[in-house]
RNA sequence: CGCGGGGUGGAGCAGUCCGGUAGCUCGUUGGGCUCAUAACCCAAAGGUCGCAGGUUCAAAUCCUGCCCCCGCAA
């Protein structure tokens, strides 16, 4: 597709972003006719299996491009709005920066400061919207662009988009649709802006609800809710915590499951373990075992798990 | 130097502490049973025990170094 040159003048844009899902938003723009001049991120923090620093995956993108990338650690250090407002920004994009922008950065850009949020607000406003929304048994959700204002994500919207939620879909899986479509609609709203022509809506202020961080304490099955429930949970904790539960007193990571609404028992029985078939009831229904992860090993389907590791039918699951 | 688990026929695992004939559940192949079968029974093939060095009469097992995979923590 080849746009007619427009007639508004490119905007010069800072981009403030930090992990993956920041990525396909900084590619539109940096593929866009706008000037990226600089790109914000978090501080490399040593982290990962020996904590070694590693770039993170915005500012890779922005190195790649011969961007310059500023990592400050503190965004109300007058050095750093300086060099900010040194850089005569037109526009501020934020997606996933992970970090609250303080109203003496906001004030700089001449068009005010945008954020690519993951869901369609005011639901789910707050840093894990992609994963609660799956956890909820959400059929769909979506992205929203708005204007960043002092309170979380609760500024002015300027455009929605829903994307559906598979019955099986993965936080994973959503997350890279969701930041695609993010980007596509952000670019819309640059333009838009560029060109004068954005169109602002408050939010709902009273429909509001929170998506608070995934915590490792939300990682164990419980057993006693219903199978949709935990299989929601599965789909949700992706790619961390993941969903666990304990076999043979390992704690055992859970990649996938499957309903299986015609079974039931006393929850967390095992009710068959054959085959590629380990199936364990849940407090309505039964929750089919597809991918399982013990301790140190790697991730199996139920047939090779269930090859190395004695598992009988009547067995308990603890909750 | 953040903490820890793991690498054993094609797959998943046990065996390692305490050195002494390579084991389990599957899969594969052949045969049998059956109206029939991915089911059942019998048999067989298939392994440099991650790599390199060391100790020893003897190393999957003990010692040293290296490579790769994974969980925690951040």
């Amino acid at each position: 597709m080849v746009d007619a040159p427009p007639a508004a003048p490119p905007l010069r844009i800072v981009y403030f972003g930090t992990p993956a899902f920041a990525v396909p938003t900084l590619a539109a723009l940096l593929k866009s006719r706008h000037q990226v001049v600089a790109v914000v991120s978090q501080p490399d923090r040593p982290s990962g299996r020996g904590h070694r620093v590693a770039a993170t995956p915005t500012k890779a993108l922005a190195a790649l491009c011969g961007v310059p990338a500023l990592q400050p650690t503190r965004l109300r250090d007058e050095e750093f709005l300086e060099d900010f407002a040194a850089r005569r920004p037109d526009l501020g994009v934020v997606a996933a920066y992970g970090r609250i922008l303080p109203e003496a950065l906001l004030a700089i850009p001449r068009l005010g400061m945008i954020n690519v949020h993951a869901s369609l607000l005011p639901a789910y406003r707050g840093a894990a919207p992609i994963h609660r929304a799956v956890m909820a048994g959400e059929t769909v959700t979506g992205v929203t662009i708005m204007r960043v204002v002092a309170e979380l994500d609760a500024g002015a919207m300027m455009a929605r988009a829903e994307v559906p939620i598979g019955a099986d879909a993965t936080s994973v899986e959503l997350e890279t649709t969701l930041a695609d479509t993010g980007a596509k609609l952000l670019l819309e709203v640059v333009e838009q802006l560029a060109a004068g022509r954005a169109t602002e809506r408050p939010q709902d202020h009273s429909l509001a609800t929170y998506a608070a961080k995934i915590t490792k304490a939300e990682s164990p099955i419980d057993w006693t809710l219903p199978a949709a429930r935990i299989h929601d949970a599965v789909r949700g904790l992706q790619p961390w915590p993941l969903a666990s539960t304990t076999i043979g007193g390992n704690r055992c990571l859970i990649h996938r499951t499957a309903v299986d609404d015609s079974a039931d028992g006393a929850p967390g029985t095992v009710l068959r373990a054959e085959g590629d078939d380990l199936l364990v009831a849940a407090g309505a229904g039964a929750l089919r075992l597809l991918t399982i992860q013990a301790e140190g090993r790697r991730p199996v389907t139920a047939r090779e798990f269930l090859a190395g590791h004695r598992l009988v039918p009547g067995t308990r699951l603890p909750s």
